[in-house]
DNA sequence: TGTGATAGTCAAAAATTGTGACTAACTCAG
DNA sequence: CTGAGTTAGTCACAATTTTTGACTATCACA
């Protein structure tokens, strides 16, 4: 068996994003947040401290403005966020983590940064560092 | 706006992830295969050009074996793929290409081949072959 | 031979996504 | 100031996709 053929850039973005969602919600579900499943993601990772639109999640996430509204529903039932009316736009509504949203923040930033340090320890802290930034370099040059 | 926290590891794959298939599926569409979906890509990205079964295809692609079962139905009636019996076991059913499906992989490869060489032209054929090997070796070190 | 595991399919339920229409509020040219 | 066009968000409905459980056929192996 085995006889496939060598993964290319997709593949590989696709395996990298699977292993790291697998362990974030691990952590999570281990830490008490077993509800929040990788849906909620989409919101999660484009979520600021201050609060966000859902229109400019939406635009971050690459999701329809629907699809992240009923997210938000969801995280709302569960008591991660909050919306607000903005004050400048009052058709507008911030999303706001509310202090057990920002707990997923934490931990989520917690759980990414140690894997990267993990990677950073096997690897080498100076192979890593290239990595990152590459990284970032080819996000950069795919946006055209 | 754009407050928002830097992009941990999980993003990042993400956009890889759509950035390259926002590209492959609209080479597809452009080289007439506008019916084959990101959907079918779980299939096409683990199919052997001699034939996969559906359950190998399940298990590298990480979905339930009812889920390919379907999209193999799709491919099927789209005329990309066709099912046979396995001769040394006689309940597994290999999945394999047409030749309208050689061409879709002989496409895909392609795709991914010139964007890979358009980042290694854009950024120095030396540090993205850097950048492909810690790739290989992140998610090495990842599966465990 | 017979017990347990595996490959694939079927069917129904549940979850997710996409479409179109709608209200409210903002922008800006005239 | 006003009215046309745009944008933020939501609702309701349709379509798609995923999940669950059950089932048949086949294999592996003690």
């Amino acid at each position: 068996m085995s006889s496939h053929r060598r993964p290319g850039l997709g593949v590989l973005a696709a395996r990298l994003l699977f292993a790291v969602q697998d362990e974030l919600y691990e952590r999570l579900e281990l830490a008490g947040h077993g509800r929040v499943t990788r849906l909620h993601g989409a919101v999660f990772a484009h979520l600021d401290e201050d609060g966000t639109r859902t229109s400019e999640i939406a635009r971050r996430s690459g999701r329809h403005k629907q699809v992240i509204g009923r997210i938000v529903d969801d995280l709302e039932a569960l008591g991660y966020v909050a919306r607000r009316s903005e004050e400048t736009d009052r058709r507008a509504k911030l999303v706001i983590p509310t202090d057990r949203g920002l707990e997923v923040l934490r931990l989520s930033d917690e759980a990414i940064g140690e894997i990267e340090a993990r990677l950073a320890d096997a690897l080498g802290e100076d192979v890593y560092q290239v990595f990152d930034h590459t990284f970032r370099a080819v996000l950069d040059e795919l946006a055209d």
